[in-house]
DNA sequence: CAGAATCCCATTCGATACTG
DNA sequence: CAGTATCGAATGGGATTCTG
């Protein structure tokens, strides 16, 4: 791999020149169906696991549980289980967690900014379709 | 749950308050296999499609047809086919493109700096599998 | 060179049923 | 409540072949 010069590049910052550095891993998570809607929930507070699902319209039990699982493993969400009848568990970011979050915030705000453009556009293309 | 406070949160700035506001767009791009790499790529210049093919190793061509048909659909990048023998084709990034590219640099600088990071905690994740 | 078309496998995800 | 287990459908994407 070439570790040599990121610096050199002008229209791209400091991102990967050749291969993807780390952002397929963080992509790979950010492009399934579920884990931003999850972040953006756990992104106003502390969120217990019927309250997420019921907070993310359509998804399921299995899926949520997925989702947070994979959070968890990536140290982006941390778990805590009260082992009280009927059982608790509460959500949270973490640290890292709530800085990809700020990440995917300003991405949300991109996407808000741009979607009557890509729509737009896409429209464009159909008709010539 | 409190509906009301999405000004007190410090990490979220104005993303999307229950509903995934134009962001599922923009991040089912994202999320599949190459559209980074071919955002990337256009973000040094533009560059013909054998030109992509070859500095994204791993790409088969149909993917990078479907890739860049599909930025093309939505207006982040523009197509000029020269009509000559042999043929010739030019990708460039819209500038709506160019604004992406630099919103997936961020996330490129945030994975670089937490890549370490996610890697330990799924060590730790794993290792108490 | 720049694709289009076809085949096929792997993964993802939804629905459902069951459990401590 | 907070999960786990299993199954089937849909999707993504690779390899290959063909064309202007």
């Amino acid at each position: 791999m070439s570790a040599t010069n990121t610096a050199i590049s002008p229209q791209v910052s400091g991102p990967c020149g050749d291969d993807d550095c780390g952002i397929r891993d963080v992509l790979d998570r950010l492009g399934d169906r579920w884990t931003v809607l999850v972040l953006v929930e756990l992104a106003k507070g502390t969120r217990r696991f019927r309250e997420l699902e019921r907070a993310i319209p359509g998804i399921s039990q299995r899926m949520l549980t997925v989702t947070t699982k994979r959070l968890c493993r990536d140290g982006l969400v941390e778990r805590t289980v009260y082992p009280t009848i009927p059982p608790r568990t509460d959500y949270r970011l973490t640290e890292m967690g709530a800085s990809l979050a700020g990440m995917v915030s300003a991405l949300a705000d991109w996407s808000r900014d741009h979607k009557d453009a890509i729509a737009a556009a896409r429209d464009d293309w159909d008709r010539l379709a």
